[in-house]
DNA sequence: CGTCCTATTGAAATTCTTCAACACTCGTGG
DNA sequence: CCACGAGTGTTGAAGAATTTCAATAGGACG
């Protein structure tokens, strides 16, 4: 088996120094790359930030550029005519971000939290593409990932209660945020990288609803909270119970 | 096994019977392959049916045959621990069905109406895709497609109405199914695919509340219904409008 | 003709939202 | 240093939408 060998069959002095530390050359797109790929995707990136809250790429418009998440938490939502907002997506490092083929993006993308990107034109991919088959097998896996994901909230979204919804919502980041987890016997703690707001439009509730069944977990001994944002669990079992077993 | 040069006595053109009718060569996944790939191909296939409600796959159940959809309409759902279901995606012909790379699904596959399927054993498109890229590129395309219409749905399940909810399956209907529409003047027909309690699943609501908003939109005026699965739109455009603005 | 399945309708109960008031935090500027 | 205001989050009470429970109707089929 391989174990952290992965290093010596690609020597670092080859892989660009902008990519040395990134995650997406391991468990992101960019894995599909030899290094002379790299070198050359390499050329054409550049690191962005953006600012929580801020618009990364409108619906409807032209997506000029793709890019790799470094850090930091990406929120897609869409709105009926009137207003109304339902997040269908989040994505976090070392996510790809980006419709590909798409020229224009069928959700709003927007920044939840500031986040650092390593954003290269459209169009980059497509051509990398030709050469490497690999490239567009690991795209069509974080989709297929995406979609396995899109379809657990549907059925959040359609056949939960408002406690089982929170519960489910903050499963979902205790298990996918970058953990800053104190793994002492199961016990973690972690910051939500969404507002109130965000979180109500995620589960399709109004933010007094989220505000309410939150007290209410935390009532119950599920979970603590500090500041509003951080969270801490005590038993991680006990949450996930939560997520399927109304006990208002 | 699967290369263009084993059968030298197939000419280019040469398109095997059982596929010389088949949208999926069309708008499917087989429009990747060449005449001679199809032939291969067809040497695995078998025509299968599948009758309403009867269940296709079982989620979690290892996947043994993949199948284009000939005819009919397929739903996916995933159920809670105690018993809620809902439906995550219904799938309409040519859609591929089964899920590529992984061995077992994470939903549940039935069909809602009678099916017809072109079936082949599951690891037969793997070895295909080794030589044909383009054909990873149409699963990956049909899976994009699939992805977007789970957004579109979280967003009707998170953030409309009962009313809304009801206006918008129908307009997907009115929209996806084989049209046995009269395109006059806007006029259209077609059977809804699904019983009440399909439709209910698929919504996130109860029987009693869709068939209560169906009547509601009958009454409006929007819609006429005969025999309980036979819809008359008289203005798609008014059922559209429905989609997005209550109107209680 | 009775039974099963599906769908509709009514009334009561429940969940969630809406409206409204209040609390907390964090900068800014007097 | 404190006051102020904006942004964010909590809590309460009333209201609305949807569900639940219950009864009924219609068709298909043996």
């Amino acid at each position: 088996m391989l174990k952290n060998n992965d290093r010596k069959d690609v020597h670092n002095s080859d892989v660009p120094v902008v990519c040395r530390a990134c995650e997406a050359r391991h468990r992101g797109i960019c894995g599909a790359l030899s290094p002379e790929q790299l070198l050359e995707l390499s050329k054409h990136t550049t690191k962005m930030v953006y600012s929580a809250e801020s618009e990364i790429a409108p619906v409807g418009q032209e997506v000029a550029r793709q890019a790799n998440i470094l850090s930091g938490v990406v929120k897609l939502s869409k709105l009926t005519a009137d207003g109304r907002q339902q997040i269908v997506g989040l994505q976090f490092a070392p996510d790809f971000m980006g419709r590909p083929y798409s020229r224009n993006s069928e959700v709003t993308v927007e920044a939840a939290t500031d986040v650092k990107v390593c954003a290269f034109p459209a169009g980059t991919l497509e051509s990398l593409m030709r050469d490497t088959p690999g490239l567009e097998h690991r795209l069509h896996e974080q989709t297929l990932k995406e979609l396995d994901e899109a379809r657990d909230w549907m059925l959040t979204l359609g056949r939960k209660t408002a406690s089982e919804k929170v519960a489910s919502f903050l499963y979902l980041i205790a298990t996918h945020a970058d953990p800053e987890l104190d793994t002492a016997e199961g016990a973690i703690s972690f910051d939500i990288p969404l507002k109130r707001s965000d979180i109500a439009d995620f589960l399709g509730l109004t933010i007094e609803t989220v505000s309410r069944q939150l007290t209410k977990l935390r009532h119950a001994g599920v979970i603590n909270i500090h500041n509003n944002r951080t969270i801490e669990v005590p038993d991680l079992d006990r949450l996930r119970q939560m997520t399927e077993q109304d006990t208002a």
